[in-house]
DNA sequence: TGTTCTACGTAGAACGGTGCACACTTTTGT
DNA sequence: ACAAAAGTGTGCACCGTTCTACGTAGAACA
């Protein structure tokens, strides 16, 4: 191996610097970074003005050995998900107000993986946790939220203890898209929806929507027609199952997928195959993601408001991180986005 | 505000908790660690038992300060693109063999941000930073790289000297479109690009994409139907452009797009404006995506090998990290996934 | 005028590692 | 047999912050 004598870069500016320009403790510098009480605004003033001179930034590895890093960890399972960007802005603008940075980890869809992300986000120091979407159990959850302020998303806990969860309404959402199918004539409405191969599967959003699909079908009268397919994860399989579903002699007249992208596989295979939509058939997505708003595709869908899922999730944990313990679940109405990919029955 | 006694939780292990546990010094139990030299493997396997049993785990703001953290950053400018989660996911495999962890930041597309997130970074004491397709200025990236190791990723720039960069030969992937468009017949053949607004757009990808295509046009004997069309980012305002040149008198058999995402939208758009694809036109995009492969898409397409990017980028940051000091300008050969949305002119 | 507050500022001990300088013990070389 | 070299382990200063405990001066009060 090599050695290069790393760690603190030799010019960098420390906070002594600043004490030794401003004429001042370094207490004195401390206080004044951390708006801390005891501090005149004169010698407030004056230390502002050196640390700007000097081009001073505290260093966070420093600070995360005794105070806190203004920084918070956001784990994801995956990143293709296209309603992640939105929640990671929501976060990063409710952050950012208050100076916090936000660092994101990529678990790979790999359990190891994510815990060990979740340990090293720990062991950096970080002020908070943000998960979305995991696949952990609600032991290992609770394990990690006794050691760090922790806030999950997109997770159907049914008591969380040490953390927050905030969702969307995913059980009204879905009753949301069977309502408006019902009202324009459709009574033999099928869902697609996910196949879960976790232990942890109830607490997926794919289950939510599945309840809420229920559900709005019992009321409308419709569960004798009610029927649920779950489709693999992988592509090819799934567009396998797809095809055979579009060929069946029971194929219904309106569809809900669990998710966009399923919607959009479903349609292209639909229209390839021949069909006509949405006269042949109705289908009806899920997370309003860009692609469902593309020429052709035009897919009506549920919006979760991922931007208010970030922003609730970042909410929450700001005042975890202020002290707050009870546990908080947080519900957001989703709304449809209206398009032409469904029509009367 | 509150006052949380933060920073080190209460109950965390610590070196010396270790070093009691094995009976031996904190600096032996450090030394294993670092895999340093001077330790007898008695000696290493008495402190990694010590270490298993207590479950200790170092903590990266504490070795912040003075050694390696083992971490590195990314920094991507936003996240919707679908190419960058293969990109990561090179970076991730190449790190985690060396036991680099790695963390993301997200620039919202916003300069400032951005650098702030470079800073924030290094204020970390993240190991080495990789960006991904930077909006900042040559001289900007030599500052930061002189702060710490840096590689860049999807940026052209002619002659960086404390970094590296490593890109996707774009020119040659431009050149390989038009050659495939060529052979199948067609003289008439549009480009569709992006129009880059920054002062730094000579480094943008596209302008690469741009220069292979007018070269294999000369080439060609085609110069004089050569056409580059520069289109902006803004969706709404972008598809009235596509529409336009769509409906134009001189509209070409062939188009080569920049991107994925534009040539998806144009099919989506000759396609519901009644073209036949690819008989009316064909179209050749960039980065076989994910959406590239669906049904009714099967857009033809150049692999620039994300995941080969992305590793490569890792490898040289990890080399940098070990000493390196003379930049390295990697170039990968892309490839051309063939499919359906070209044909004969 | 003496006493008690309050406001402001400072000294210095953490925090949890790293890595240099050194001491002690074996080997190796002659 | 003796010096030099190599191998192994330790003590401790240091990294750049935070934060508690304390000192001091001036204001308020009696």
């Amino acid at each position: 191996m090599n050695e290069q004598p790393r760690g603190t870069r030799p010019g960098r500016i420390t906070i002594r610097d600043v004490a030794a320009d401003a004429g001042v403790s370094v207490a004195a510098v401390s206080k004044v970074l951390r708006n801390a009480y005891g501090v005149s605004p004169a010698l407030r003033q004056n230390v502002l003005t050196s640390i700007e001179k000097l081009g001073y930034r505290p260093s966070t590895a420093a600070r995360g050995m005794r105070g806190r890093t203004f920084t918070i960890g956001v784990v994801l399972v995956e990143m293709g998900n296209p309603f992640l960007p939105d929640v990671i802005a929501g976060i990063s603008d409710a952050c950012g107000a208050d100076g916090y940075k936000v660092l994101i980890g990529l678990g790979q869809a790999q359990l190891t993986l994510e815990e060990s992300l979740l340990d090293s986000m720990i062991d950096h120091g970080m002020d908070g946790l943000i998960l979305v979407a995991p696949r952990m159990s609600g032991e290992t959850l609770e394990a990690y939220a006794r050691q760090t302020p922790l806030v999950v998303i997109a997770h159907h806990e049914p008591s969380p203890n040490a953390y927050d969860t905030v969702n969307s309404d995913d059980a009204a959402g879905a009753q949301m898209v069977v309502a408006e199918l019902v009202a324009a004539g459709h009574s033999d409405i099928a869902m697609i929806s996910l196949l879960v191969a976790d232990d942890n599967s109830q607490t997926h959003v794919s289950v939510a929507r599945e309840k809420g699909y229920l559900k709005a079908m019992g009321d409308a009268g419709l569960e004798p027609s009610a029927r649920i397919l779950r489709m693999t994860g992988d592509k090819d399989l799934r567009q396998a199952q797809m095809r055979s579903f579009l060929s069946a002699p029971d194929r219904p007249t309106a569809v809900f997928c669990w998710s966009d992208l399923f919607a959009i596989e479903l349609i292209g295979l639909a229209r390839s195959s021949g069909m006509n939509l949405p006269s042949d058939l109705s289908v009806i997505g899920y997370d309003n993601s860009p692609p469902a708003t593309m020429p052709l595709i035009e897919l009506t869908s549920v919006d979760q408001n991922a931007r208010g899922l970030g922003g609730a999730a970042a909410t929450a944990l700001l005042s975890r991180i202020a002290g707050r313990t009870n546990p908080q679940r947080l519900m957001l109405k989703p709304t449809l986005a209206h398009r032409t990919s469904h029509g009367p029955a």
